[in-house]
DNA sequence: GACTTGAGTACGAATATAACC
DNA sequence: AGGTTATATTCGTACTCAAGT
């Protein structure tokens, strides 16, 4: 900054004005010093700012699960609004549940110095650890089933609601025992489901089948899972699986007994992942508005004035049918 | 630091030195440091000590695409790797591939004082911007079909090798005929798998039936191009498809003309998406090995001496034989 | 003399205060 | 006085060099 001065014949106090109060400064020595910059090429000092205002223009991303789709796709969602309004993303995905892991992990963070922490919080360890940390940074849990507390704010998507219209939907195509696999129950959002399940066979006055719980949100959980829920008595009308890994596990369980979707059994999925269109059959499935919800973090993260918002900012998901689905 | 040090009793040169060089301060000074530092949960000033050493422990990744399989899973794959070697990870992903959204986020990066770039660059826009960008900042570019140049190491995943086992399975199982429905040919990744299919093929002295391109990697794409595909005179024995979705557009499309897989046309795919294993029949595919990768290409970042290799470090993928697969 | 500690300064930008026209 | 520019100091850490044991 000092050689853009020298350059341009004014004081390093001038560039800097005219960096950031442009209006300050007459125009023609700001184009003087615009001029000079570009000649050198010179690029401001990122550390050198960050010490003196202690704002870095950079947010984390604490996410956990390295594959698994939700958590994968809200992070990209998140990055991509960080970066609209101008922020970048430091990432760090957490591969085990360990408290020091994720610590250590949050520390990490919390010592490269950054503006603000999302915490995409699927199970419970981690929405603990940001509990903590919320002390010493503002930070945004995004997940379900959680409330907001002190400088915590919480984002994410409605699972309930979601389950809720997947189950309505076979509810209107006539079906009456209506099944649910449901994901690895130390989920929020397997939790979230089985609610939103429970609560639309209620209000619809159907009883609830014994549910199935897949240890996994794989296909492979899906079809082991799918075993248990044929060997009861009864089959179901229909099914609403977890996630769409599960429930295509489930239709191959089927299908490889002869039973037929959707003509013996209907089957709903959730989180429409790529190509679920083009599953056999094409899968009914629940899609989730991962960029509104990464958009609501975002903004609830850097708007302080909402920090204080007590309710959580869920975001509504949306039933797409396809061919997994048929009328009873 | 000084707080610290006024609390240890010593100055603040010796906390300094208590952190950078622990062996030169005798251990009784540290442990009184180390007290101190714990009670008042002193956390060194990253942006400060980056000003001062211009190294920030961090590195960015800049990805394109931001849903496609292969760059998604190698971006986690280096965010991985780099956490393991004590680096934390930026992240930004390319919407678009206009030059200046390129320019603006690399520039982006690099104002915000990084050790070193990674970029994932399926197309050579990508590829163009980050040769420019090796001037000013170590890069390594992950991608396949490039070679390295000044500054410039390269890293990624053979797509020739793995199109080649791919096809040999094929040969191997008796078909003569082998069709490939390649990927959007701007990718690298689509022209290596075009090479390695035409290489097979011609080592087992067998014509190439025409090519047909999907437009885009999904499942849609593959249903699409597999209509053209069927259009003509001859159908093949069997199709490589440049990836799993597009693989399971095609047999979706094979299914609904009454054509069955693997009896009537075997199928082999690229990638091992998650749940490929769950399709009806599951999909013979090719696995890459993108943790393999982003370990080799952090370590060409990291490792300055490895700086020089003028050699890429491609990565052998895997073929996982399953049951879209028959012998002809 | 070998080892440990302390004082002072530099990194690069931001800002309060003073000086200029 | 009012608008611009310059001077001096600050942020927290690392490092050189000198001083102390």
């Amino acid at each position: 900054m000092v050689d853009v001065a020298r350059r341009a014949g004014v004081s390093h106090q001038t560039v800097s004005r005219a960096l950031n109060s442009p209006e300050a400064v007459l125009p023609d020595t700001r184009r003087r010093v615009e001029r000079a910059m570009r000649e050198m090429g010179y690029r401001r000092n990122s550390h050198a700012r960050a010490l003196k205002t202690s704002r870095t223009g950079m947010i984390g991303v604490v996410s956990q699960g390295n594959t698994d789709f939700g958590p994968t796709r809200m992070t990209l969602a998140i990055e991509k609004a960080a970066r609209e309004r101008g922020y970048a993303t430091a990432l760090s995905i957490i591969h085990d549940a360990r408290p020091d892991t994720v610590e250590s992990t949050l520390e990490f963070f919390l010592s490269h110095g950054i503006d603000g922490i999302v915490v995409i919080t699927p199970v419970p360890a981690l929405a603990e650890a940001a509990k903590q940390l919320a002390a010493k940074t503002p930070v945004v849990i995004v997940t379900s089933g959680l409330w907001p507390a002190d400088n915590l704010s919480v984002a994410g998507i409605d699972q309930e609601l979601g389950a809720r219209r997947a189950t309505e939907h076979l509810i209107r195509l006539g079906h009456r025992s209506i099944a649910h696999i449901s994901g690895p129950m130390d989920w929020f959002d397997a939790k979230g489901r089985v609610v939103g399940w429970r609560q639309a066979l209620a209000v619809a006055d159907l009883k609830a089948p014994p549910m199935v719980q897949a240890r996994g949100w794989n296909a492979e959980n899906g079809y082991t899972a799918a075993a248990e829920l044929i060997a009861g008595r009864n089959l179901p009308d229909a099914v609403f699986a977890a996630n769409d890994f599960i429930a295509l596990g489930l239709i191959r369980a089927l299908e490889e007994r002869g039973i037929r979707v959707p003509e013996d059994i209907s089957v709903v999925g959730f989180d429409d992942v790529e190509a679920s269109g083009y599953f056999s059959p094409p899968l009914t499935t629940v899609r989730q508005p991962f960029e509104d919800a990464g958009l609501a973090a975002l903004e609830l993260l850097l708007d302080d004035s909402e920090h204080l918002t007590s309710v959580p900012n869920f975001i509504a998901p949306q039933l797409i049918a396809r061919g997994s689905t048929a009328p009873s």
